[in-house]
DNA sequence: AATGGATACAACCGCAACGAA
DNA sequence: TTTCGTTGCGGTTGTATCCAT
């Protein structure tokens, strides 16, 4: 067929986003909600192909995004839902509202797996030749009989089904107590329970955000945003007082040139840092309160100092967006309801072999019976 | 202080699924 | 039914940062 590419691959600009960009591109969606990304780099003029926009935004400027520091709960989610679900990162980041399939993906790929795999071998280790009880990371069903590990394939299928069946029926959902995002926002728990629109694809933004969606929406995008320039400013500042880069220094022109056109002009964060190379520190801090100020100029939230706290809770939300975050994540088909499945999950009052099993499950194998 | 390996994370790429015409 | 455009997803890569030597 030859289908052309989603984007030209000359005039397309590539590699790290720029705070200029994002402002850029947060605006457009301010104005327009996500959606007909192809439309997005023609009418922003941003040098970027569509997906890079929607990654962007999808991975990183979303609102009500959470960032690194995966709590314990959190890890213990990802492991079991990656030996229930396999890498469909997707699916197990529906089930993490707060994280996205890519953080995810990393974090397993950079550091859950590793981890494992210690464990696996130490649990190795301590038996001797036993099988390893983890999470299906080695060829645990080579070490025991084919017999045998088909039985515990048939009892762990019949396992999640049984969950998935329980699950799937709307009149036993009930809100687990520990329910990891204890916010507030019923809308949230809602959303996360509703039935989904499943694989399909989340209906068109137009369709459900009205164009006079109020700024509210994206204050916590712009604090994603406003945290991610903080940081840039400080590693920037860090940079100078080293060695000076060139695409650094264009982003801070870039950045001033925002500054002078949608907010107050007084001393822009490049200009205050470019001059003041010896000073880095305390430039760090009034950077970050001129580029608050300037965003709070541009996007009308207050409180920027909120984007300091290490984790962007979900409970600072606003309905409308949890609405967002939904939209851009939206549900898998058939998925359990959260808070059930993490019942599930962790229930205490699980039987000890039957956490035995489900930690057991073979994560290639069974990846495929739902 | 310099250096090289390890780690973390953002972003890209290619493919598949889906919907509209 | 087929074709084509768009979006979503998972694997992979590139790069910045950390840390031990």
């Amino acid at each position: 067929m030859g289908r052309p590419p989603c984007c030209d691959k000359e005039g397309v600009k590539k590699g790290p986003w720029t705070p200029e960009e994002d402002i850029i591109l947060v605006s457009y969606i301010q104005e327009h909600g996500p959606g007909n990304w192809r439309a997005v780099p023609t009418n922003t003029g941003l040098l970027r192909c569509s997906k890079s926009c929607r990654l962007r935004w999808t991975n990183y400027l979303r609102p009500g995004i959470k960032r690194g520091n995966f709590t314990d709960h959190e890890e213990k989610m990802i492991i079991h839902l990656q030996a229930l679900l396999g890498n469909r990162w997707a699916a197990i980041a529906s089930y993490l509202p707060q994280r996205t399939d890519n953080d995810i993906k990393n974090y397993w790929n950079t550091y859950l797996k590793k981890k494992l795999n210690k464990q696996a071998q130490l649990q190795t280790d301590l038996d001797g030749h036993d099988q390893p009880r983890d999470h299906g990371f080695s060829s645990s069903h080579h070490s025991m009989s084919r017999g045998q590990w088909e039985r515990r394939l048939q009892t762990d299928i019949r396992m999640a089904k049984q969950a998935l069946s329980e699950a799937l029926s709307p009149d036993k959902y009930s809100k687990s107590p520990d329910d990891i995002h204890h916010d507030n926002d019923d809308d949230q728990d809602l959303m996360m329970i509703k039935p989904s629109s499943s694989t399909g694809p989340c209906p068109k933004p137009e369709a459900r955000t009205s164009s006079s969606s109020s700024t509210s929406i994206y204050a916590s995008s712009t604090e994603n945003i406003a945290r991610l320039l903080k940081s840039w400013m400080r590693n920037n500042s860090s940079k100078r007082s080293g060695k000076s880069s060139s695409s650094t220094l264009t982003q801070s022109t870039s950045l001033s040139n925002v500054g002078n056109d949608s907010a107050s002009s007084e001393g822009t964060p490049s200009t205050t840092t470019a001059n003041n190379k010896n000073n880095s520190k305390n430039n760090n801090n009034n950077n970050g309160i001129d580029l608050s100020e300037a965003f709070e100029s541009l996007f009308g939230f207050e409180s920027f100092e909120s984007s300091n706290n290490s984790e962007f809770s979900q409970s600072n939300m606003s309905p409308e967006a949890s609405l967002f975050q939904d939209e851009s994540k939206p549900d898998l088909g058939g998925q359990l309801p959260f808070s059930l499945l993490e019942k599930w999950l962790f229930d205490e009052s699980i039987s000890t072999q039957g956490k035995e099993q489900l930690s057991d499950m073979i994560l290639d194998e069974n990846a495929n019976f739902f």
